[in-house]
DNA sequence: CTCTCGATGGACT
DNA sequence: GTCCATCGAGAGA
């Protein structure tokens, strides 16, 4: 395999997402929005060679604590929102519908409540992994595309093959890793969150203003013309 | 114990 | 736009 004989020399080469760092638990233990909005182009990894998936957070949402009255943990430290007052950078996962998982990172101090919901990825790696996954149990034979796969919080969780038993788990362990950006924070958009009454005004979504991979659809065709989205 | 409803997604009118 | 699958958390009796 002929190769150019200057190529093998010393090349600084633009590191790519695989080799970027896995985010210190200090990034978590932040403002929860001030999070959130670091978090879009950070990556999310689950698996190990050929289980590895791998996308790249294109939008997210922040919630709060007990002033925020849209957050789980507003009612205080509940069986399921106690995690969001633990310590910060582990997956607070959860089962909404019955049928739909959200994976949410648990962000703050130990004691103050805050997590940032993940609704959408674009893929990295494993697509064909991701697709197998979110092919399961559906009856439309019309094959998803890559920017589809990770589009939504359920059918995120669904493509990385998150459910309940991830709650709690280590954002920095083996199964579960979110790794930094590479370069700096894309051009972001700031909407109010997805299908929450309460708080509706608050613009906690974070979006990447140029991704095709987002969710909400909806949204944008209920509220024509006026979206109440604005540059961050 | 029962009742309600949700940080959704997909099919359908 | 509407409907609804499906189940656990939370609230209240």
């Amino acid at each position: 395999m002929p190769s150019r004989p200057s190529e093998s020399a010393r090349r600084p080469a633009a590191p790519t997402w695989r080799e970027q760092a896995v985010l210190p638990i200090a990034f978590y233990g932040r403002d929860t929005r001030v999070v959130a909005r670091d978090l879009i182009g950070c990556v999310v990894t689950t698996g190990n060679g050929a289980t590895l998936a791998a996308g790249r957070i294109v939008e997210a949402e922040a919630y709060g604590g007990r002033e925020d009255p849209a957050s789980h943990a507003a009612r205080g430290p509940t069986r399921r929102a106690a995690i969001m007052f633990g310590p910060p950078g582990v997956a607070y996962v959860y089962l909404i519908y019955g049928l739909n998982h959200c994976l949410n990172f648990v962000t703050e101090r130990d004691g103050v409540a805050g997590a940032v919901l993940i609704r959408s990825l674009e893929p990295l790696a494993g697509v064909a992994l991701m697709a197998r996954r979110r092919a399961a149990g559906r009856n439309s034979p019309g094959a998803l595309s890559a920017r589809e796969l990770c589009r939504g919080p359920g059918n995120l969780c669904r493509a990385l093959g998150i459910d309940r038993r991830w709650n709690g788990l280590s954002l920095r362990g083996p199964r579960l890793r979110v790794l930094a950006r590479q370069g700096p924070r894309p051009p972001l958009i700031a909407t109010p969150r997805q299908g929450v009454r309460a708080a509706a005004e608050r613009p906690w979504r974070f979006l990447d203003a140029a991704s095709g991979c987002v969710s909400g659809a909806r949204a944008g065709a209920a509220a024509p013309g006026g979206r109440a989205r604005r540059r961050v």
